[in-house]
DNA sequence: GCGACAG
DNA sequence: ATCTTGTCGC
């Protein structure tokens, strides 16, 4: 009953492999999207996208599915990605944020790396505590939240531009997503 | 009484 | 994440 996941956590060694860590200009941002997931009878995501670095609210979009996936330490992407998917609903962006992490992962292959091969777009992973057995480079503090890679970006571009998002502690797209994901509404 | 790895 | 009690560490 395990058997599985140990072949899932192979999977994500490899895709690892794939990820692609490059400096991206905070100067060339136009937009950032940022994506949250939230629980109730029913899997509620919420996509926000933001103008950057003003931050002004451009689109928002909120889905609603049953997921029947458990929420599983270090294989959290196999919970959420779907709902991620939907919410951000093929719209375009510069970079997104995803509530989770992305290289800061056992395997190096969280939920934010996920959906940035997935979708082939520069992904910043954002997460409120640590995960267990990372090594410490592997992410960067910026406030209350946990920067990692997703992809197409590296650390030090990933935590300036999270870092110029800052209130109180965490990226306003992400807060905004958050609340949206858990009222339905801004 | 429980010991806890993102959400 | 969500629920929920108590205020706190092994």
């Amino acid at each position: 009953m395990d058997k599985k996941l140990r072949k899932i956590g192979e999977l994500q060694r490899k895709l690892a492999r794939r990820i692609v860590e490059r400096p991206v200009e905070a100067e060339r941002i136009k937009t950032v999207g940022a994506v949250d997931v939230s629980y109730g009878n029913t899997a509620r995501a919420a996509f926000v996208l933001c103008s950057f670095p003003d931050c002004r609210i451009l689109k928002t979009r909120v889905i609603e599915m049953r997921v029947a996936f458990p929420y599983i330490p270090t294989f959290f992407f196999l919970r959420e990605t779907r709902p991620v998917l939907l919410a951000v609903g093929g719209e375009s962006f510069d970079v997104l944020l995803v509530e989770g992490h992305g290289r800061a992962h056992p395997r190096g292959y969280g939920l934010a790396s996920h959906i940035g091969l997935l979708l082939g777009k520069p992904t910043i992973g954002v997460a409120k505590k640590p995960l267990k057995g990372v090594a410490e480079e592997r992410f960067i503090k910026v406030g209350k939240a946990y920067v990692s890679v997703g992809h197409l970006i590296d650390l030090e571009s990933a935590v300036r531009i999270v870092a110029s998002l800052l209130e109180d502690g965490y990226p306003i797209p992400l807060k905004l997503a958050d609340r949206l994901s858990k009222r339905g509404t801004l």
